[in-house]
DNA sequence: TCAGTGACTGACC
DNA sequence: GGGTCAGCCACTG
């Protein structure tokens, strides 16, 4: 990715390194805070240029229902879902256990 | 330049 | 209640 992200991008990882260690969110959530609501998978395309980011967890963005649908862009097969049990979030059949429990709401936390 | 694709979502049938 | 469709926009061939 290019160094120069804009600003939806950088808006995008802004809030992404915000997201709370054992919490997840959707990339709904973020595109909707952000004011882009329809543009979802610009979220989730942000999300792939923040793999080289290590302050961005990628691994906290799953989709609404809280499935793992990023899960192949991670370099193991199960990759994401270990570091997301490794923060106390239990995942199964890539599919996040609790989820409304875990998850992280940019407009409660954030305002 | 055009058309296809994708880490999504909400609406519709 | 599940399958399908359209909208969103950046990137690639």
């Amino acid at each position: 990715m290019k160094p120069e992200n804009k600003n939806f991008f950088q808006k995008v990882y802004e809030v992404a390194a915000l997201i709370p260690e054992g919490r997840v969110t959707s990339y709904g959530a973020i595109a909707k805070y952000l004011g882009a609501a329809r543009s979802a998978r610009m979220v989730g395309w942000a999300m792939n240029g923040a793999g080289s980011m290590p302050e961005v967890p990628a691994h906290r963005v799953v989709n609404k229902i809280g499935l793992l649908t990023g899960k192949h862009h991670f370099d193991g097969t199960n990759l994401m879902q270990q570091l997301l049990e490794n923060e106390g979030i239990k995942v199964v059949d890539n599919q996040i256990m609790d989820f409304e429990k875990h998850f992280w709401d940019p407009f409660k936390e954030l305002g």
